[in-house]
DNA sequence: CTGAAAGCGCTAACAT
DNA sequence: ATGTTAGCGCTTTCAG
């Protein structure tokens, strides 16, 4: 005993005969091309209401030539790595990225499709599959500096854009945010704010984004004076941030300010301080990097440098509809600003 | 001046030239249709790597009424959570699913479609879009237990199943842990290793799972003689377990044994209890839940109740196909056994 | 401004 | 065992 099989959708032959009308003519209404009477518009739009006409995403895309499907790669620098996804996924930082791209393609009626690149078999499959035309383009998350993957769908003329700029230049369009420029606010607000004894807490050191957060660091509070800043490397997590101000604190103990590269570390350092009795601001002032929602969840509340991340996404999601509209496109990057968050920390 | 046009790819049709056949053979080959010479097998074998022809989804899509994708659907109660998708993936629990589903998926060469459902607006289009046929049906990751979309995507008569057993019933396929008795795995261990005043901290309360573990451990934790168990309300991350685990040695400074729903929080349990100078296992033994990295990423290593979760994930992919294959298919659920993974902390 | 007609590339009867 | 043929549902010239 088989259900019955569901009921043939309606097409668009079955509109224009409900509308008294053609194919052709009831196609111009759906995609919105003028030179269409109004009247006759209305007419169409009551027979797709009652027949309840959804286009077919399969035959359109087999004449367009546009799937109207983008995918979001998840990419990483090679390795058998078993645990990738969930690696990925630990960092708030994705889940920023995935909600800035969805919300800029939902209206759009575009949804992205997920691939994971950790290897590089899985790496030929993501280029197969962008090949055979499972989606117009790709929006590209590495994990590290090394991914190949970028320069491969650069050489093979799929379009493809980037979260974050690559280590070595690829002609590929990628948005990111000033690092440096972030770090230094950090560094003259803790020094504006009289400290003294300033150490860091940087991100994974083979992350050019940590480099460049450390470095700009440094080189600000170079510049006010302070030759030579203490730094222990993190990874990013709460945890990380834990051990990382462990280790500062058994070293330095009179530290008055830190700068810390990511929120949820900064999360982890304000734990520390509070075990350890050092009140925060008053004892030692904390800034953090991000703004991601653990800077409002922590008490004190977290002083931060801004990443618009989702603003980010959401532009990166517009070049690369840009790239597909317009194949010859050259590469473009766009650089954000960060801004100073300041809350109860420092 | 613009870039050349892409050259056309190679179809059916040409391959079918290069190897001297029809389109209708080199189709059989490619869909592993039996009934064909070898050696013309092989010379169409050769036709397409010469050609290098990839077959054009959407003209397949188009006549076998199939997208070969589905959807991963990351659903809500309801409510314009701006921050939703943040939320989602800040727990390494999102990335084991993803990881089981796309691992299950890949080689039988299909990509999960993200879409996040987490307002009333969302879910309709979540339902327009299944019912155009951007995917053959879809896997549901929902966050809260009054999720409406299970019933709606059931009514509706598309394929979908959910990763954990709805609240109310609803005629869907699901696979989940049995969380009681993962729970009581948790209570006869402690019990077993002699703790005399143990606690435990719960996840949220509104999730089902969270209450089934929390009334497990204290269903087990009576039958061994202790008819109330002191709780501590978490929100399943590693912040929220440091502060249930500060409330609960506050309020019960004798406690010698814990019990944490989930190991994100359990790590921050631990993170406290040697701040406090508890030595774990000896002064108080702790037991964490999930079996998740951040099991042996702890120090001391915890121990801790396995939630296979990419297992389910793929069981669940591999139950959604088998009801796209066969409409009429019925429900099913299945059960995984957790089991205790004993390391260090207990 | 609207309709007729020609495919897009593929699969699946149906013939042979 | 292989070839022929008829569409799948849509967009898009091209006529009118």
């Amino acid at each position: 005993m088989r259900q019955d099989p569901p009921p043939p959708s309606p097409t668009l032959e079955d509109v224009a005969r409900a509308a008294g009308v053609s194919r052709a003519t009831v196609s111009r209404v759906i995609n919105g091309i003028r030179n269409v009477d109004s009247a006759i518009q209305e007419a169409v739009r009551q027979a797709i209401a009652t027949t309840g006409y959804v286009p077919n995403r399969a035959a359109r895309s087999l004449v367009t030539r546009r799937t109207g499907s983008i995918a979001l790669v998840v990419s990483g620098a090679g390795g058998d790595d078993d645990s990738f996804p969930v690696q990925v996924f630990a960092d708030p930082f994705f889940g920023r990225v995935a909600g800035g791209i969805v919300g800029f393609l939902r209206p759009r009626g575009i949804h992205p499709v997920l691939m994971f690149a950790e290897t590089g078999a899985a790496r030929a499959q993501v280029l197969a599959s962008l090949r055979q035309g499972d989606a117009d383009g790709a929006v590209l998350v590495s994990t590290h500096a090394e991914d190949p993957l970028p320069r491969l769908l650069a050489e093979a003329g799929l379009p493809a854009v980037l979260f974050a700029r690559p280590a070595e230049p690829v002609p590929i369009s990628y948005v990111d945010v000033d690092h440096r420029a972030g770090a230094k606010l950090a560094a003259d607000h803790l020094v504006a704010r009289g400290r003294k004894q300033i150490v860091t807490i940087s991100g994974p050191l083979d992350v050019p984004a940590s480099q460049a957060r450390l470095a700009g660091f440094r080189d600000a509070m170079a510049a006010h004076g302070h030759p030579y800043v203490p730094c222990a490397e993190g990874g990013f997590t709460y945890h990380s941030g834990v051990q990382a101000m462990e280790r500062l604190l058994a070293e330095h103990p009179g530290l008055d300010g830190v700068f810390v590269a990511n929120d949820l570390m900064a999360q982890g350092a304000l734990l520390v301080l509070r075990h350890h009795g050092r009140a925060v601001p008053d004892d030692v002032a904390v800034v953090g990097f991000d703004d991601s929602s653990a800077a409002t969840a922590c008490r004190p509340a977290l002083t931060t440098v801004r990443h618009p991340v989702e603003d980010m996404a959401a532009e990166l999601a517009r070049l690369l509809l840009e790239h597909i509209g317009q194949p010859g496109h050259r590469p473009t990057s766009i650089i954000f600003e960060p801004s100073l968050v300041v809350r109860d920390s420092s």
